[in-house]
DNA sequence: GTCTATAAGAAGATAGAC
DNA sequence: GTCTATCTTCTTATAGAC
């Protein structure tokens, strides 16, 4: 691995545990196996590095959700479900891309917010039309309930799975993807025709 | 206002903004009003600061809930359905109490993460415990589904609270309490009988 | 309890040799 | 590109006067 891979590649964990004040530049190029100075031949400062790590992280996160949502002609119930369970499984994981994404998502380093907010802002926002897509289109086919809106279903969605997410804080991954089988039960009812 | 609280006051705002590491005792004087080293004829150091308000907090949480709950005899969905939107409500807000207790439940900093798991983590199980007597008794008295089990039903109403009040990254609060008031319909269709 | 002064170390970042 | 050496600034924390 060439060593600007290796740094994005360390860094990336180390900011997703330790979080950007909680990781420093010399505690990165530990774990590259580097000097600190060395660094900075390939980035021009820390900033820059998470930045770049950002980008990629957003561009990433893109390509997941489609590809999760991509299941072939399976009908709604099963693509949703699939794609629920999908995300689930993944971000509970010790998957460092995930954990960087969600928590920067949440908890900007204040002076980089704005950049940051703006970055991840528009991801959701396409992921978000991505689904909502789906619920207009199973809204048409008569398997979705009329009496909610296709916006009001993709955003429960997301906010049950972000929730159910938040309990690796508590659960072991094995029994968060066992409660989001049951969580998903409910959901369903929820939006079924 | 005793120079403690006002300590108290004052730090629970900027680790709540911006985190453990990220909030510097200097900076915590400066807006106390106070020279730096005075923080220390109060707190032995950092640490012992923050796990001050940690304590505070999970104390605070439970009553919160436990108010939350406790609307009179206004039968279960409306006594559930005002708790959720007290939550997201409060949630929402610029409260920093709020803020600085989901913050660190999720991201705690890594040298303090047991103590705080430790704590924050009974605190959660006694309120979820909560909740799911609350399903049982609807369950009980027919007007929640029995074809899920109670802890479910308290699972993912935590978990769509906790999702929902995410959100506050992008949406406005109020935009955020709409949004709830339509995942209540879903979440509500998903568990009644 | 609060202050000034200061220690001791870690942070981000640069200079310049190889 | 990587290194050693170094700078500057900021960090937590203490000593000791008032």
């Amino acid at each position: 691995m060439h060593t600007k891979e290796k740094i994005k590649k360390e860094s990336l964990e180390l900011f997703a545990l330790l979080g950007y004040e909680g990781t420093s530049m010399a505690n990165i190029a530990e774990n590259v196996g580097i000097k600190k100075p060395s660094l900075y031949a390939h980035y021009k400062n820390k900033e820059s590095l998470f930045l770049d790590l950002v980008m990629d992280m957003s561009t990433d996160y893109v390509k997941f959700i489609e590809e999760s949502l991509d299941q072939g002609n399976v009908g709604i119930e099963k693509q949703l479900y699939k794609a629920f369970l999908t995300y689930v499984h993944d971000w509970t994981q010790d998957d460092a891309g995930n954990q960087f994404y969600s928590r920067f998502l949440q908890y900007p380093p204040q002076p980089l917010a704005k950049q940051l907010t703006d970055t991840l802002g528009e991801t959701e926002r396409k992921v978000r039309g991505l689904l909502t897509e789906l619920m207009r289109d199973g809204q048409q086919k008569g398997i979705l309930t009329n009496e909610l809106g296709a916006e009001t279903m993709a955003y429960t969605y997301f906010a049950l799975i972000e929730g159910l997410v938040t309990e690796v804080v508590f659960y072991a991954p094995e029994d968060i993807i066992e409660q989001a089988k049951k969580s998903w039960k409910v959901y369903w009812r929820g939006i079924k025709a």
